[in-house]
DNA sequence: TAAATTTGTCACGATTTTGTCACACGGTTA
DNA sequence: TAACCGTGTGACAAAATCGTGACAAATTTA
């Protein structure tokens, strides 16, 4: 399995190299977009790990553009690291086509991790939705519906209760109108604010550390809920 | 994706079809008002570019019409080009609901560009409106409807607060007759001038320094209200 | 099929938001 | 000077919005 690298800070490429490598990868490295691209054409790779923020010339010029570009003749899976509270990359790179991103500072073992979920889903020809969220100290796998605050154990959420949370987590830090949520959690058909109400309950209760006092999903009152706002 | 390009210059409009094509688009084009809104009630497209500037009949005069007849039905997000950087031209477009536009000459990059931050924008359902508004040491925030003077805790606004703060702002400098702001603030229907006190009273009570002696939003006797002036 | 879980519906209270009424003040004009 | 107008202000009522609990219907699981 070959893994292509993309990073300007070679220490930290260096590290992920070698914990792939200790996995049974074959790790490829890439230290600019340019070269990351070389490194596709050359190499096939079967994951990409792309870091967000690199310098470089405009046109071809951080791990967005590495992304856009590749995924225009390829569905080979890409994994984004980006670092902590941009929660417009991270929308961003979801809507470029990317897989999953990992935020920094992440441990290589987390990262691994990653990839072989990533992998997993890729070959079960469902790379559709993302492996995982994540914001804060807060985990979500949409896949198993497992929701887990660092350190304590974690949740199986319900269909509904996963399909909001996910919703509200891919547009992190927007308010969302209920009209919007209520569309796509139901559907256009059915749906009504009484139902988003309950499940908004629900899903408070599950997942927040003091549900009178919500901290992860917050109303708007005239317009609907948004999460880390 | 369907991209509808209302222009009367074939030239600039084979150009641009021919970018978004490139990206993976299906252009359609108009050349005058009224085929624009033929082809918007014909093929339902994703996004539309209209210029501002084309020769017609009045009524369906250019590119404003065009985008304040569609906007009465659908959310479609609009881009609208415009060849003077006439503050009045952007004011009014965004205020009839252009998502966002773009000024002559430009890049087809840069448009492809502007389209797909559109699309992303009202994918992730926040089609709303400007991103935030800044004067002098205030910042307001229409989306979350957060009102801040720098130095000083934010304050959430009402939905009537923000709607009328944001038509302040949008027109800083220049005295709003009280019935234009009624009109956009509660609909042509309802509203009066009493209400529009009210309103004003509420929201100098928290965005004033000094609620008696107002210095962000003036009053001219016998007009109306203005910010900034 | 029975039990358990999940989801939808109804009703209530608390709070916030919005609308209405009454009145005071200053300036202008008859 | 008195009447009038536009405006600012305060108090209160109406309406909207939200969170909550209880329970029924539907669905899934055993």
């Amino acid at each position: 399995m070959k893994a292509l690298i993309v990073d300007d800070d070679r220490t930290l490429a260096d590290l992920l190299a070698f914990t792939l490598r200790r996995e049974g990868f074959e790790p490829l490295l890439a230290y600019d977009a340019p070269g990351a691209i070389k490194a596709f054409e050359n190499e096939a790779p079967d994951v990409i790990i792309v870091d967000v923020n690199m310098p470089g010339e405009p046109g071809l010029r951080n791990g967005f553009d590495v992304c856009r570009r590749i995924r225009k003749t390829s569905d080979v899976p890409i994994i984004l690291l980006t670092v902590r509270d941009d929660e417009d990359d991270i929308v961003q790179g979801l809507s470029l086509g990317a897989d999953d991103y990992v935020l920094k500072p992440f441990s290589p073992r987390q990262l691994v991790a990653r990839v072989q979920t990533v992998l997993r889903r890729a070959s079960a020809g469902r790379s559709q939705e993302l492996a995982s969220f994540e914001y804060q100290d807060v985990l979500f796998d949409p896949q198993r519906r497992q929701f887990t605050r660092t350190g304590q154990d974690s949740i199986t959420l319900t269909r509904l209760e996963a399909r909001l949370l996910q919703y509200l987590m891919l547009n992190a830090g927007q308010v969302l109108p209920a009209e919007h949520i209520i569309d796509h959690v139901w559907g256009q058909r059915s749906g009504n604010t009484e139902m988003l109400r309950q499940l908004i309950r629900r899903l408070r209760l599950k997942v927040e550390l003091t549900p009178e006092e919500p901290d992860l999903i917050t109303n708007l009152a005239g317009v609907g809920y948004g999460f880390g706002i």
